[in-house]
DNA sequence: CATTCTAGTCAGGGCTGTTGCCTAGATAGG
DNA sequence: CCTATCTAGGCAACAGCCCTGACTAGAATG
């Protein structure tokens, strides 16, 4: 008798998917939707109105549908329940409230100056958390956060890693969050959630970004990998050919190029992407070691390569992968949108629905 | 109504997995085992015997249990069906026959000259399996392989990379054994086999296989990763560092130090493993160049040493890896045992289990 | 030989879902 | 305005799966 209820709770899933797939059904279109008789489907809204989960709208079938009796619309309760996604960096927090069904129900924006002042990250998150969440009525199931810096997967802490620039500062995101939140907080790195939402091109491929600091996000069968630490794709130690083809770790590249900000460990965008064309096939040259040993230990499909003088030195990375053994398609991302965003939403909307669909 | 039979089948499936750990069982004891009740147990055997999965044995209670009624022992029907485990190896080809517990219950061995006789490998391979399945009287339900070169992961053919040694020689062990096999046959690389054996340890850890050939293995969130093309690991064109510090592919480190066979594309072993401190030393930074990639781009909890030199050179690993600003534990692989077929048996095994209980 | 103990079966019942039929309630058309 | 039509929803009957509790079968113990 114990695995008699699995099946019914299956059941009440498969109307709460659908309700947040068409927003309003009848109960004759719940049934026919999930392919259940229409006892069952009553039965189910009848067991999830109970719940809270589901209520009646009010609204009736309008009299254009055809000649028939009006149905009832049923939705999801208007207080399911929404999720939070934040993305952290150097220029701001953005916090945004999604409802059950995607939609950006609140947004907003705390700056943040550079170089960062201690602390001020963790007052911007609290600023811009506090600000969507204000009066919002409803229970805040969980909390997806993007930093722009590597992630502890234990902890979600942020960590510092030797030579790195360290953009967003000391920062305990799920410290910060887990008062305004009633579940999880999860916290990961811009890059993996950019990856995240570049996936459906392909089950495995690998993002490279090439910004101020140096990253990658390696998506294999289908799922970003983070690694035991979560620090999967900090490529900044990563051996590679520098100038004069010497053995050296990535980012030493770019100090020897003179391409490092004095004060920061950051990478200096402006100069590199105004640089003379021996210095960019050096950096194409480093990339493209890189790219050796992403394709010895990923093996992509594709490489995707983005962030801020990525895209611009595609044509030198991919003269070197040309000539490699093993050749990958290489090419730069669609900056379209923001992907870190995108991929912060999509994982905090598929967290929010199982969360909602589980405790049945 | 549809659903409803799926409650059942997952009672039958409870039934097998129960018969295939514990080998012979009474409907009662399958009752008290499984936590379902007698009637529920009774009326499972009965559909699976009349399936012909499952068989009265004759077998009898004996007596000295207790006083009671002697019980029926039921155990999976002796056709339920055998998998086929072979790995092919440059020093020959090993087939076994398994049954649906995990015993051996044939073993045959065909040697194979070195250098490879082009297609004497597919011989040697033919003859163990025919050897292994000859009047087998049951079903062979799937085949896995093991091969001692890259496996194109679409095709399950081996595939020749520039500046590897090319052990087994052209193969197509899907074409061979596909007449032998009433099912799937999965054919992967000796170092992820090895790996799958070894992954007990942790759910994120590198195999480091060092030998003639050059591999490695990468075990994330508890599943040996494969990549597009079935690519992962093949490190020997990954950039490292080569004597005078040099960014130079790995394998031509061993050129440089004229540590390769003359004669093939091999690592020489002996006169690595008789060489100066000097030579180990440089053997010991490319492979931390390796490292240093491996951490960069998998993140592991442990980096496993194995191959015919790996283990004896594991100190010059690690006075490496410590000097790298993320250190992570090196040791050697346990070479206890066949790892290898340990791996092909495990998977064989799984992999027979789930067929056997999913066509319910 | 009676007692004791256990394997297996049977009858009854609960829960889930389905089919088929009916009712409610609205539109469309003469 | 009234009737035919059409659809949402409810009701009753039924089937499948499992469970509980009681019963039978069959052997060892003393």
């Amino acid at each position: 008798m114990p695995s008699q209820e699995l099946i019914r709770s299956l059941t009440d899933e498969h109307v709460l998917r659908a309700l947040m797939q068409h927003r309003r059904l009848t109960r004759a279109e719940l049934a026919t939707e999930i392919g259940i008789s229409k006892p069952t489907a009553g039965e189910s809204v009848r067991r999830l109105a109970e719940r809270g989960l589901v209520t009646d709208t009010g609204e009736r079938t309008p009299g254009g549908r055809g000649r028939g009796r009006v149905g009832s619309y049923y939705a999801l309760a208007p207080d399911v329940g929404v999720a939070l996604a934040v993305v952290i960096a150097p220029e701001g927090v953005v916090a945004e409230r999604l409802d059950i069904y995607g939609n950006t129900v609140a947004h907003a924006v705390r700056p943040i100056d550079r170089p960062t002042r201690p602390s001020q990250a963790a007052e911007a998150l609290q600023a811009a958390a506090g600000e969507v969440l204000a009066a919002c009525g409803q229970p805040v199931r969980l909390a997806v956060v993007s930093a722009a810096d590597p992630v502890d997967r234990a902890t979600g802490r942020l960590v510092q890693l030797p030579d790195s620039p360290f953009l967003v500062g000391d920062l305990d995101p799920v410290a910060i969050l887990a008062p305004h939140v009633a579940g999880t907080v999860v916290v990961d790195n811009d890059v993996n959630w950019a990856a995240r939402a570049e996936s459906g091109t392909g089950d495995d491929f690998c993002y490279l970004f090439l910004g101020e600091g140096l990253g990658c996000a390696i998506v294999s069968d289908g799922e970003v990998r983070r690694g035991h630490t979560g620090l999967v794709g900090e490529i900044a130690h990563l051996l590679t050919a520098g100038p004069g083809g010497r053995a050296i770790p990535f980012i030493e590249v770019f100090t020897e190029l003179s391409l490092r900000r004095p004060d920061s460990t950051a990478i200096n965008v402006e100069r590199l992407l105004t640089s003379d064309a021996g210095t960019r096939a050096a950096v194409g040259e480093a990339v493209g070691g890189v790219v050796a040993a992403v394709i010895a230990l990923a093996d992509p499909q594709e490489i995707v390569v983005g962030g801020a003088w990525g895209p611009a030195l595609v044509d030198d990375i991919r003269a070197q992968t040309a000539r490699m053994p093993r050749s990958v398609p290489v090419r730069a991302a669609d900056l379209t949108g923001e992907p870190v965003l995108s991929g912060v939403r999509a994982e905090a909307l598929s967290r929010l629905r199982s969360v909602i669909t589980a405790n049945s």
